[in-house]
DNA sequence: TCTGGGGTCCTTAATCTA
DNA sequence: TCTGTAGATTAAGGACCC
């Protein structure tokens, strides 16, 4: 008896090419072949979402602040990003890639891997698979999308990224090593600006290089979890599994202010609204969360969070307020003015455990012992004055007095 | 240069619990 | 009951991605 040989996996990544901007371009003609930029608008806060290839040539790139991309081309069309309209041209997109395979798994709103095994008898090899996805959404959406194929979910991804714009590259596994040699290390996934400098100070600039290290010396400098996934990419091993439909695992709302805020009065209500759009969308997509996190970042870019776990998970916009004002005021934040504030929810319920009544009528200990520390604090408040309250817990000496 | 917004995952330290 | 310890969980920060 002999074996029936292994089914070889073909995983598919494919990427629109400067999404947003594209999108544009495509709902304005009179842009067309002019350099436009999707993001902050000059003058204010920000960084760059998105860039067509006509503003790339003046090396603006996505990420980049506002003010560096107007310096290098003021004569660019600046746009904000329109976000609802965005959605609407990827749920088109999903549509259509779901005409190629079911097996389809959502990466952002402008990505996508897509499970292709097995694909060859019905459509045609990666090759001919790979132009049908191009087709499909070009002639379904007006757009242009780059399509790597390869072995695994690395290859795929690899290759979408190797000829851009309306690219086609197709990794065969005998071709995989020759594929990754010559690539910079900085292409694999996960390694960025820090890791960077730590192969960059080794003397490492090429995959080839990195895959001649032994795994030893690797761990060494990078600690042993990183150290292995890097081996493993050098060699080309990576996973082949598509999810499609992965669920989120939280929702959240920040933003940056024109200039730092130090005015509760604002901040609070600032944080309401940001809190009423969280509750919306979890409402919407019938998720209740357990964890609420509030982040703050300060002049300088320091950046704190705080987190509290309800008893009871919600999408109820009044209690994740209470929540994450209650984190503001007493999470031993430094008392500056803000930069940026947020709030998210996490954690979901499982649907098998609703909350019970218990759940519900008696709280347990922790939520006694938190109500009963602000009690203290609000008799510090008092006894003290608003100012001492306003950022920071009591000090235990203050509330030993209070006892 | 001066750094958005919305996410995921990992590491580490503190805390809880068996 | 006390004590030490190991493992699990939680909280915070950071790296990274698009």
């Amino acid at each position: 008896m002999t074996q029936p040989a292994p089914k070889q996996h073909w995983v598919g990544h494919a990427d629109l090419d400067a999404f947003y901007a594209s999108v544009e371009a495509r709902d304005h003609p009179e842009y067309r072949g002019r350099p436009l930029v999707v993001g902050a608008l000059p003058g204010h806060r920000g960084v760059v979402a998105a860039a067509n290839y006509a503003a790339r040539k003046f090396g603006i790139h996505s990420a980049m602040p506002i003010a560096e991309a107007y310096r290098r081309c003021p004569d660019a069309i600046y746009l904000p990003p329109d976000m609802a309209r965005y959605s609407r041209v990827s749920r088109d997109i999903f549509r259509i890639l779901e005409t190629i395979t079911p097996m389809v798994e959502p990466v952002s709103v402008d990505e996508a891997y897509l499970d292709l095994t097995g694909l060859e008898r019905l459509i045609g090899s990666p090759e001919t698979i790979g132009r049908e996805i191009k087709r499909r959404i070009l002639e379904g959406t007006g757009l242009t999308v780059s399509v790597g194929i390869g072995p695994n979910r690395l290859i795929a991804k690899l290759g979408s990224e190797y000829r851009k714009p309306d690219g086609l590259t197709v990794v065969h596994p005998e071709q995989v090593p020759a594929f990754l040699s010559p690539m910079p290390v900085a292409s694999l996934r996960g390694l960025g600006r820090q890791t960077e400098k730590i192969f960059s100070r080794l003397g490492i600039k090429t995959v080839a290089q990195l895959r001649s290290l032994p795994l030893s010396y690797l761990e060494v400098q990078l600690g042993k979890r990183a150290a292995a996934n890097f081996h493993q990419q050098a060699l080309g091993i990576a996973s082949a599994e598509v999810v499609p439909g992965r669920g989120r695992k939280s929702i959240s709302r920040e933003t940056t202010f024109e200039e730092d805020l130090l005015d509760q009065e604002t901040l609070h209500a600032v944080l309401r609204r940001l809190t009423a759009k969280v509750a919306a969308t979890a409402r919407r997509e019938q998720l209740s969360g357990s964890v609420v996190t509030l982040k703050i970042r300060f002049a300088g870019f320091e950046t704190h969070t705080r987190q509290h776990r309800l008893t009871v998970p919600t999408h109820d916009e009044r209690v994740i307020l209470r929540e994450a004002w209650r984190l503001f005021l007493h999470g031993k934040l430094p008392r500056k003015p803000v930069r940026l504030i947020g709030v998210g929810i996490s954690d979901w319920q499982q649907p098998d455990s609703e909350p019970t009544q218990a759940d519900l009528f008696e709280p347990p200990q922790k939520r006694e012992k938190d109500d009963r520390l602000l009690e203290t604090l609000d008799r510090v408040a008092d006894r003290f004055g608003k100012g001492k309250l306003q950022l920071g817990y009591a000090t235990k000496s203050e509330r030993r007095k209070l006892r």
